[in-house]
DNA sequence: CCGCAAAATTTCCTTCTGGGCAAATTTGCT
DNA sequence: AGCAAATTTGCCCAGAAGGAAATTTTGCGG
């Protein structure tokens, strides 16, 4: 079950055996929470139970995650942190929707059709509501990331100068808006599972927001 | 301290005395925790404490709301539940986004400049990273029944017609637009406070929304 | 290889939360 | 006034979050 490489995760660069125990861990909390809510729900899990199957105590579960459903969701918030490393790593010259846009597919493509695991993380996700808000709680925090980034992408090559507020604004409204656009895409991705093409529909999701709006 | 008509309250039309008790006991719970959290900080406060403010149990709390945070967002869900009726309310002709862009500028107006209590509530919300998770969570929920009523408003005048997958991923992505707009507007506001009008900031973001992105 | 300092895990403990249940109270209606 | 339904309250318990200190593991210099 080495589905660890195909989503960048945490067991990467030879780093010390301590880092890579904990990152082990992390991950051993992380599948846990997964496979055991994938069973009986999240809430009939109990934090003990999580890491009674990860091997390790009650007490050290709260050392690697504040509560069951970050840890639930630490698989999603890698493949934001993976997105945030794409863009932030686009070439300069890109104005920031580009960046946005291609990392997204990169990361989408990337992500393959139908990971299984992630597959039932998502549709775990989209029948919790209480899941969803985690989500949206984590969304918030990428956001806040996302915008700093692209305001640092001041380089509007061929536009006329703004405002500092004006910039901020258009900076948030435009990591808002890439996001929205994302979840979007997934959220209708896996209502209508069989029939569509996941790449496809993030491309669709992203032109629709870029499109100018009726 | 009358400001409950200024947003639409749940103090509204002569229900029976049962239901106006209620009312006036909800937003006396949420009025505590606003009060004791503004001074302390949320997490300094007890549920117990906020009961204790209310005068009701600690059990009672419960059956008002399942936690502190959603008491204390409670006035926010309040606006964008009258952001919801205003936006059913629109005339069908209108286009989803303009029905969008007109509710929120009616709502926003409504709001007035700065209620200072609304404007005490944001920062709160601006500086705790958990409380911006809750708000976000709650949008979610906004998101989907925004969606609903979007979807509703099939009659796209002189549009080309569209599959019902592209349909839903189109009202989707308006949501979510629209959403994250508001947001970034009401978040450059707080930063900026001082400087800004909100109205105005709101019209930018809706219309940066709009803009074709680059 | 050994032992020591730093870091991680564990045990123990306290406070707070959410919510079931049944008794007591309040409200609406006749 | 008096009864039924709705609401509040007190009591209770399983679980969660997290502080403090003891214990174990890891990494490194001798």
């Amino acid at each position: 079950m080495d589905t660890a490489t195909s989503w960048a995760g945490p067991i990467d660069g030879p780093a010390s055996l301590r880092e890579r125990k904990k990152a082990a861990t992390r991950l051993a909390l992380h599948r846990a929470v997964a496979e055991l809510s994938a069973a009986k729900g999240l809430d009939a899990v109990t934090v003990e139970a999580i890491a009674d199957h990860a091997n390790v105590s009650r007490r050290t579960f709260s050392n690697y995650f504040p509560n069951k459903e970050e840890a639930l969701l630490y698989g999603e918030r890698m493949r934001y942190d993976a997105l945030l490393r794409e863009i932030r790593g686009r070439p300069a010259r890109e104005t920031p929707w580009q960046a946005l846009c291609r990392s997204a597919h990169v990361l989408v493509d990337v992500l393959g059709d139908m990971d299984p695991v992630w597959l039932a993380q998502m549709r775990l996700v989209h029948r919790h509501p209480s899941l969803a808000a985690h989500q949206m709680a984590m969304q918030s925090t990428v956001e806040r990331e996302l915008v700093t980034e692209i305001v640092a992408r001041v380089a509007h090559p061929g536009a006329q100068p703004v405002s500092d507020d004006e910039r901020a604004l258009r900076a948030r409204v435009l990591a808002g808006v890439f996001l929205a656009a994302l979840r979007a895409a997934v959220a209708v991705w896996i209502d209508r599972q069989e029939r569509l093409d996941l790449v496809a529909t993030v491309d669709a999701a992203l032109r629709c927001a870029a499109e100018r709006l009726r």
